[in-house]
DNA sequence: TCTGGGGTCCTAGGACCC
DNA sequence: TCTGGGGTCCTAGGACCC
């Protein structure tokens, strides 16, 4: 009996991709309990010889020390983790160019219509790929091959670790019938404790429910569409190419303990805006709007939207714009715990047409350094002290310690705060 | 665990217009 | 001028993902 897929879709998801990849970097890691994210103080991601020792992702780098002092905490390497990654997508590639770089240890392809190409069914192909990567990469993938996104995703799961199951149409409910509603892919905590508490505890009895159900339980359009994959059809199409491309520049950080203090949350926000902007032209683009936020003790977000008067790639004039803008959303008597700026509607820097009154040329003479802060300065005077201050401190030959101590800092800081923090604002670069 | 950081997509509802 | 119906466009916020 020839198993039947509609369409063909793989999901590919690397086993403990961070830790595995430093294994390979370090074959002295091999073999044994490696977890990574020490510097954030919890566990990120464990190696297989760590989860067998009771280990679990999100656990406090102390209750690991000491339930397991044999464990090896290594630290986080970003750029390991994106090159091993691109070596994934390429390999896939190589079979079909119908990949969707989906996270940085995940992918999905489409391989329908390619039996005939290479002479083999689906699951050789499916098979024959994962072993590619296994060998190249040295690390083990769990791989999933069904006829739509939601339930090859279902499938790359179902057996862990460097597992392979297929789902073709005949055996979406036997398979679905093993799957908690909080597994499926889309549906999140919020749609499956809903779904659980109407009575629905598998994919399967999921699945089951006819259209009216759905609507009369207000599920919507996400909630629908996952049915529809987990029924077997094709809804969710694999993208190619264009993941990678950047919508939107997001920074956001909490603080603690939470504060009232305008000047504070000011300048934490400037910090949140001048490494959006880095990460910005690093790209080589320039942001045409943004929002920027506050977040409450309460867990409240009160946000501002705004279009920029030109398209903008550095701190200090974007600064200017929300400045003006920055008691819409601030109170005093309220205390803040966070804040955050997410650059939108970008365009590339070639893109750029210049305005009419010239602002683009004076702007493109603009770079210095200290241009934000003296800007700033000069525009906010008394009121600011804080940023004044700060000038100072930027100035200082102690600046590289200082922004070393940033990363965990301590109450103590606190008292010393404002030199502390405010060396980030107006280091354009 | 009193709740990280960086993204995307969808939808309800307001503004505006015939 | 008022009322109602009915489009479209935009945004804020929610939910989800890794």
């Amino acid at each position: 009996m020839a198993a039947s897929y509609p369409k063909a879709i793989v999901h590919f998801d690397g086993d403990a991709f961070f830790a595995s990849v430093l294994q390979m970097m370090d074959h002295t890691l091999r073999g044994k309990p490696v977890i990574t994210g020490g510097e954030r103080g919890s566990a990120t991601s464990l190696s297989y010889e760590a989860k067998a020792l009771g280990l679990h992702r999100g656990m406090p780098m102390q209750e690991i020390r000491r339930i397991a002092p044999e464990a090896i905490i290594v630290p986080s390497d970003y750029t390991a983790y994106s090159i091993y990654a691109r070596r994934m997508y390429a390999i896939v590639r190589e079979f079909t160019p119908k990949v969707e770089e989906y996270s940085i240890d995940e992918c999905f392809a489409d391989i329908t219509g390619l039996e005939d190409a290479f002479g083999m069914t689906y699951a050789e192909i499916v098979l024959c790929i994962k072993q590619k990567l296994e060998q190249s990469l040295g690390v083990t993938f769990g791989v999933g091959l069904a006829s739509s996104k939601t339930l090859a995703k279902v499938a790359s799961k179902y057996h862990k670790p460097a597992g392979l199951t297929l789902i073709p149409t005949e055996r979406i409910e036997e398979i679905l019938g093993q799957t908690a509603i909080y597994d499926v892919w889309g549906l999140g905590g919020v749609g499956g404790t809903k779904l659980n508490s109407l009575g629905v505890p598998t994919a399967l009895d999921f699945i089951r429910k006819d259209d009216g159900w759905l609507k009369d339980n207000g599920f919507v359009k996400p909630q629908r569409d996952t049915w529809l994959e987990l029924k077997g059809y094709y809804i969710n199409p694999v993208r190619v190419g264009k993941h990678g491309e950047i919508g939107s520049v997001m920074k956001t950080r909490t603080f603690s303990p939470p504060s009232m203090e305008r000047s504070f949350i000011f300048s934490q926000l400037s910090k949140n805006v001048e490494a959006a902007c880095v990460k910005l032209r690093r790209a080589g683009l320039k942001a045409r709007a943004l929002s920027f936020y506050l977040k409450t003790q309460e867990f409240t977000y009160h946000a501002v939207q705004m279009d920029l008067p030109v398209a903008l790639s550095t701190a200090s004039e974007m600064l200017e714009c929300i400045e003006k803008r920055f008691d819409e959303v601030y109170a005093t008597e309220i205390l803040y715990r966070a804040t955050g700026v997410t650059l939108r509607a970008l365009v590339t820097d070639s893109a750029l047409t210049p305005d009419l009154f010239g602002e683009f040329e004076k702007r493109v003479q603009k770079n210095g350094s200290f241009d934000a802060l003296d800007r700033l300065n000069k525009k906010y005077g008394n009121s600011t002290v804080f940023l004044a201050s700060s000038l100072q401190a930027l100035r200082a030959p102690e600046l590289p310690r200082a922004r070393k101590r940033r990363k965990g800092f301590l109450r103590q800081d606190l008292e010393h705060k404002k030199s502390l923090d405010i060396p980030f604002l107006g280091i354009a670069r």
